[in-house]
DNA sequence: GCCTTATCTGTAGATATTCTAGGTGTTCTT
DNA sequence: AAGAACACCTAGAATATCTACAGATAAGGC
Protein backbone atom coordinates (compact mmCIF):
# COMPACT_ATOMS: atom_id res chain seq x y z
CA UNK A 1 0.00 0.00 0.00
CA UNK A 2 2.91 2.07 0.42
CA UNK A 3 1.83 5.39 -0.38
CA UNK A 4 5.73 6.87 0.43
CA UNK A 5 6.62 6.94 -2.88
CA UNK A 6 9.00 9.88 -3.07
CA UNK A 7 9.54 11.49 -6.30
CA UNK A 8 12.82 13.33 -5.67
CA UNK A 9 13.95 14.81 -9.13
CA UNK A 10 10.45 17.13 -10.11
CA UNK A 11 12.01 17.62 -13.51
CA UNK A 12 15.23 19.22 -12.35
CA UNK A 13 17.57 15.48 -13.82
CA UNK A 14 18.28 17.36 -16.95
CA UNK A 15 19.61 20.59 -15.40
CA UNK A 16 21.68 18.16 -13.03
CA UNK A 17 23.03 16.52 -15.07
CA UNK A 18 23.92 19.52 -18.22
CA UNK A 19 25.43 21.11 -15.01
CA UNK A 20 27.87 18.64 -13.61
CA UNK A 21 29.20 16.68 -17.24
CA UNK A 22 29.34 20.95 -17.82
CA UNK A 23 32.51 20.17 -15.62
CA UNK A 24 34.09 17.86 -17.71
CA UNK A 25 33.45 14.75 -19.40
CA UNK A 26 32.24 11.76 -17.91
CA UNK A 27 30.51 8.52 -17.86
CA UNK A 28 27.00 7.88 -16.84
CA UNK A 29 28.14 5.70 -13.69
CA UNK A 30 30.33 8.17 -12.57
CA UNK A 31 27.90 10.50 -13.60
CA UNK A 32 25.49 9.28 -10.83
CA UNK A 33 28.07 8.51 -7.72
CA UNK A 34 29.04 12.61 -8.66
CA UNK A 35 25.58 13.86 -8.15
CA UNK A 36 25.10 11.97 -5.13
CA UNK A 37 28.13 12.90 -3.70
CA UNK A 38 27.48 16.20 -4.47
CA UNK A 39 24.08 16.93 -3.38
CA UNK A 40 25.36 15.48 -0.07
CA UNK A 41 23.12 11.56 -0.42
CA UNK A 42 20.20 13.78 -1.30
CA UNK A 43 19.69 12.78 -5.18
CA UNK A 44 20.27 8.44 -5.26
CA UNK A 45 19.75 8.45 -9.46
CA UNK A 46 18.24 4.97 -10.39
CA UNK A 47 19.84 3.79 -13.36
CA UNK A 48 16.20 3.45 -15.04
CA UNK A 49 16.26 7.33 -14.35
CA UNK A 50 19.84 7.97 -15.53
CA UNK A 51 20.46 5.77 -18.74
CA UNK A 52 17.13 7.13 -20.24
CA UNK A 53 17.84 10.60 -19.52
CA UNK A 54 21.39 10.56 -21.00
CA UNK A 55 19.38 9.08 -24.23
CA UNK A 56 17.20 11.57 -24.06
CA UNK A 57 20.18 14.59 -23.69
CA UNK A 58 22.08 13.22 -26.66
CA UNK A 59 18.90 12.79 -28.92
CA UNK A 60 18.41 16.12 -28.80
CA UNK A 61 21.71 17.30 -29.04
CA UNK A 62 22.68 18.75 -25.79
CA UNK A 63 25.61 15.70 -25.16
CA UNK A 64 27.73 13.55 -27.26
CA UNK A 65 28.67 10.15 -26.32
CA UNK A 66 31.81 8.73 -27.19
CA UNK A 67 33.03 5.18 -26.11
CA UNK A 68 36.76 5.13 -24.17
CA UNK A 69 38.58 3.93 -21.27
CA UNK A 70 38.59 4.51 -17.88
CA UNK A 71 41.37 5.34 -15.58
CA UNK A 72 40.97 1.89 -14.66
CA UNK A 73 41.28 0.56 -18.54
CA UNK A 74 37.64 -0.45 -18.63
CA UNK A 75 35.20 0.90 -21.59
CA UNK A 76 32.66 3.02 -20.78
CA UNK A 77 30.87 5.89 -22.62
CA UNK A 78 31.50 9.30 -21.76
CA UNK A 79 29.01 11.99 -22.16
CA UNK A 80 30.45 15.61 -23.04
CA UNK A 81 28.70 19.14 -23.59
CA UNK A 82 27.41 20.55 -27.06
CA UNK A 83 27.42 24.07 -27.24
CA UNK A 84 24.08 23.72 -27.23
CA UNK A 85 23.65 21.73 -24.40
CA UNK A 86 25.46 24.58 -22.61
CA UNK A 87 22.50 26.98 -24.23
CA UNK A 88 20.47 24.65 -22.93
CA UNK A 89 21.91 24.48 -19.24
CA UNK A 90 22.05 28.16 -19.04
CA UNK A 91 17.81 28.12 -20.13
CA UNK A 92 17.13 25.16 -17.40
CA UNK A 93 19.04 27.25 -14.58
CA UNK A 94 17.03 30.54 -15.52
CA UNK A 95 14.08 28.70 -15.48
CA UNK A 96 14.98 26.89 -11.99
CA UNK A 97 15.80 29.76 -10.78
CA UNK A 98 12.43 31.98 -11.69
CA UNK A 99 10.64 28.73 -10.46
CA UNK A 100 12.11 28.95 -7.30
CA UNK A 101 11.38 32.46 -6.91
CA UNK A 102 7.90 32.12 -7.66
CA UNK A 103 7.66 29.48 -5.53
CA UNK A 104 9.51 31.69 -2.53
CA UNK A 105 6.92 34.36 -3.54
CA UNK A 106 4.01 31.73 -2.45
CA UNK A 107 5.54 30.27 0.76
CA UNK A 108 6.36 33.79 1.81
CA UNK A 109 2.65 34.84 1.79
CA UNK A 110 1.75 35.64 5.06
CA UNK A 111 -1.88 36.58 4.38
CA UNK B 1 6.83 20.44 -33.75
CA UNK B 2 6.54 22.88 -31.39
CA UNK B 3 9.44 21.61 -29.13
CA UNK B 4 8.39 24.36 -26.76
CA UNK B 5 6.33 22.43 -23.95
CA UNK B 6 6.89 24.49 -20.84
CA UNK B 7 6.64 22.49 -18.01
CA UNK B 8 5.79 25.37 -14.85
CA UNK B 9 4.87 23.23 -11.73
CA UNK B 10 7.49 20.60 -11.34
CA UNK B 11 5.38 19.00 -9.04
CA UNK B 12 5.03 22.16 -6.87
CA UNK B 13 1.58 22.50 -7.73
CA UNK B 14 -0.07 20.55 -4.55
CA UNK B 15 1.78 22.35 -2.32
CA UNK B 16 1.24 25.66 -3.39
CA UNK B 17 -2.55 25.04 -3.63
CA UNK B 18 -2.28 23.78 0.27
CA UNK B 19 -0.52 26.75 1.12
CA UNK B 20 -2.97 29.16 -0.51
CA UNK B 21 -6.02 27.41 0.85
CA UNK B 22 -3.79 27.58 4.44
CA UNK B 23 -4.58 30.94 4.04
CA UNK B 24 -8.37 30.37 4.34
CA UNK B 25 -11.36 28.51 2.51
CA UNK B 26 -11.52 29.37 -1.03
CA UNK B 27 -12.88 27.99 -4.40
CA UNK B 28 -11.16 26.65 -7.27
CA UNK B 29 -11.48 29.53 -9.52
CA UNK B 30 -10.25 32.12 -7.04
CA UNK B 31 -7.33 29.89 -6.44
CA UNK B 32 -5.92 30.06 -9.54
CA UNK B 33 -6.19 33.43 -10.00
CA UNK B 34 -4.52 34.05 -6.44
CA UNK B 35 -1.58 31.79 -7.28
CA UNK B 36 -1.24 33.95 -10.32
CA UNK B 37 -1.26 37.19 -8.79
CA UNK B 38 0.77 36.35 -5.86
CA UNK B 39 3.52 34.67 -8.02
CA UNK B 40 3.39 37.48 -10.22
CA UNK B 41 1.82 36.09 -12.91
CA UNK B 42 4.51 33.16 -13.52
CA UNK B 43 2.34 30.20 -12.82
CA UNK B 44 -0.75 30.64 -15.08
CA UNK B 45 -2.59 27.50 -13.64
CA UNK B 46 -4.21 25.55 -16.14
CA UNK B 47 -7.92 24.27 -15.73
CA UNK B 48 -6.75 20.62 -16.49
CA UNK B 49 -4.28 20.97 -13.84
CA UNK B 50 -6.24 22.48 -11.27
CA UNK B 51 -9.59 20.75 -10.95
CA UNK B 52 -7.75 17.24 -11.09
CA UNK B 53 -5.28 18.30 -8.17
CA UNK B 54 -8.53 19.89 -6.06
CA UNK B 55 -10.14 16.58 -6.72
CA UNK B 56 -6.48 14.57 -6.12
CA UNK B 57 -6.10 16.40 -2.16
CA UNK B 58 -9.29 16.59 -1.76
CA UNK B 59 -9.35 12.56 -2.02
CA UNK B 60 -6.49 12.16 -0.19
CA UNK B 61 -8.15 13.76 3.16
CA UNK B 62 -5.99 16.97 2.66
CA UNK B 63 -8.64 19.22 1.78
CA UNK B 64 -12.42 19.29 2.63
CA UNK B 65 -14.29 20.52 0.17
CA UNK B 66 -18.36 22.24 0.83
CA UNK B 67 -20.30 24.35 -1.35
CA UNK B 68 -20.83 27.53 -1.09
CA UNK B 69 -22.23 31.32 -2.35
CA UNK B 70 -19.64 33.22 -3.14
CA UNK B 71 -20.03 37.27 -2.13
CA UNK B 72 -21.25 37.89 -5.65
CA UNK B 73 -24.32 35.40 -4.83
CA UNK B 74 -22.99 32.07 -7.19
CA UNK B 75 -22.51 28.65 -6.12
CA UNK B 76 -18.70 28.15 -5.66
CA UNK B 77 -17.01 24.71 -4.27
CA UNK B 78 -15.17 26.24 -1.28
CA UNK B 79 -12.13 24.09 -0.25
CA UNK B 80 -10.24 24.04 3.25
CA UNK B 81 -7.68 22.46 4.98
CA UNK B 82 -8.33 19.49 7.01
CA UNK B 83 -5.74 18.53 10.68
CA UNK B 84 -4.16 15.92 7.65
CA UNK B 85 -3.39 18.72 4.83
CA UNK B 86 -1.93 21.11 7.12
CA UNK B 87 0.69 18.52 8.45
CA UNK B 88 0.99 17.77 4.67
CA UNK B 89 2.16 20.90 3.63
CA UNK B 90 4.59 21.10 5.98
CA UNK B 91 5.74 18.38 5.08
CA UNK B 92 5.86 19.55 1.29
CA UNK B 93 7.72 22.57 2.34
CA UNK B 94 10.41 20.53 4.34
CA UNK B 95 10.92 18.41 1.02
CA UNK B 96 10.89 21.33 -1.41
CA UNK B 97 13.54 23.14 1.02
CA UNK B 98 15.43 19.87 0.95
CA UNK B 99 15.47 19.59 -2.96
CA UNK B 100 16.15 23.57 -3.52
CA UNK B 101 19.27 23.36 -0.99
CA UNK B 102 20.53 19.90 -3.55
CA UNK B 103 20.18 21.42 -6.29
CA UNK B 104 22.12 24.52 -5.18
CA UNK B 105 24.60 22.39 -4.49
CA UNK B 106 25.01 21.37 -7.51
CA UNK B 107 24.85 24.39 -9.22
CA UNK B 108 26.98 26.17 -7.08
CA UNK B 109 29.70 23.49 -7.67
CA UNK B 110 32.78 25.08 -9.47
CA UNK B 111 34.85 22.04 -10.40
C1' DG C 1 -33.51 42.29 -25.39
C1' DC C 2 -29.10 40.44 -27.13
C1' DC C 3 -24.43 39.36 -27.18
C1' DT C 4 -20.15 38.90 -25.27
C1' DT C 5 -17.23 38.34 -21.48
C1' DA C 6 -16.27 36.70 -16.97
C1' DT C 7 -17.21 33.31 -13.55
C1' DC C 8 -17.23 28.53 -12.13
C1' DT C 9 -16.96 23.60 -12.71
C1' DG C 10 -15.53 19.58 -14.92
C1' DT C 11 -13.48 15.42 -18.14
C1' DA C 12 -10.73 12.85 -21.85
C1' DG C 13 -6.66 11.96 -24.00
C1' DA C 14 -1.87 12.84 -24.98
C1' DT C 15 2.72 13.51 -23.42
C1' DA C 16 6.68 13.33 -20.49
C1' DT C 17 9.24 11.99 -16.46
C1' DT C 18 10.55 8.94 -13.07
C1' DC C 19 10.52 4.60 -10.64
C1' DT C 20 10.58 -0.48 -10.11
C1' DA C 21 12.42 -4.40 -11.57
C1' DG C 22 14.51 -6.78 -14.21
C1' DG C 23 18.82 -8.25 -17.60
C1' DT C 24 24.01 -8.58 -19.46
C1' DG C 25 28.84 -8.74 -19.00
C1' DT C 26 33.48 -7.52 -16.88
C1' DT C 27 36.86 -6.71 -13.28
C1' DC C 28 38.37 -6.68 -8.51
C1' DT C 29 38.64 -8.52 -3.85
C1' DT C 30 38.61 -11.98 -0.61
C1' DA D 1 35.44 -19.72 -6.36
C1' DA D 2 32.26 -16.36 -4.99
C1' DG D 3 30.55 -12.06 -4.39
C1' DA D 4 30.81 -7.17 -4.78
C1' DA D 5 31.57 -3.32 -7.56
C1' DC D 6 31.66 -1.45 -12.15
C1' DA D 7 29.26 -0.26 -16.38
C1' DC D 8 25.68 -0.55 -19.62
C1' DC D 9 20.72 -1.25 -20.87
C1' DT D 10 15.23 -1.83 -21.43
C1' DA D 11 10.18 -2.64 -20.43
C1' DG D 12 6.29 -1.43 -18.09
C1' DA D 13 3.81 1.04 -14.54
C1' DA D 14 2.68 5.11 -12.12
C1' DT D 15 2.10 9.96 -11.89
C1' DA D 16 1.63 14.82 -13.15
C1' DT D 17 0.69 18.15 -16.28
C1' DC D 18 -1.09 20.15 -20.51
C1' DT D 19 -4.29 20.74 -24.43
C1' DA D 20 -8.66 20.88 -25.69
C1' DC D 21 -12.83 20.27 -25.01
C1' DA D 22 -17.84 20.81 -22.67
C1' DG D 23 -21.49 23.13 -19.95
C1' DA D 24 -23.80 26.40 -17.08
C1' DT D 25 -24.77 30.95 -14.84
C1' DA D 26 -24.22 35.96 -14.13
C1' DA D 27 -22.81 40.66 -15.44
C1' DG D 28 -22.11 44.42 -18.53
C1' DG D 29 -22.34 46.90 -22.91
C1' DC D 30 -25.09 48.33 -26.57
Amino acid sequence: MAEEKVEFLKGTLDMLILKVVALGPIHGYALAQRIQQISRDFFQLQQGSLYPALHRLEDRGWLKAEWKATETGREAKFYALTPRGRKQLEVEVKSWEQLTDAVRLILRTAD
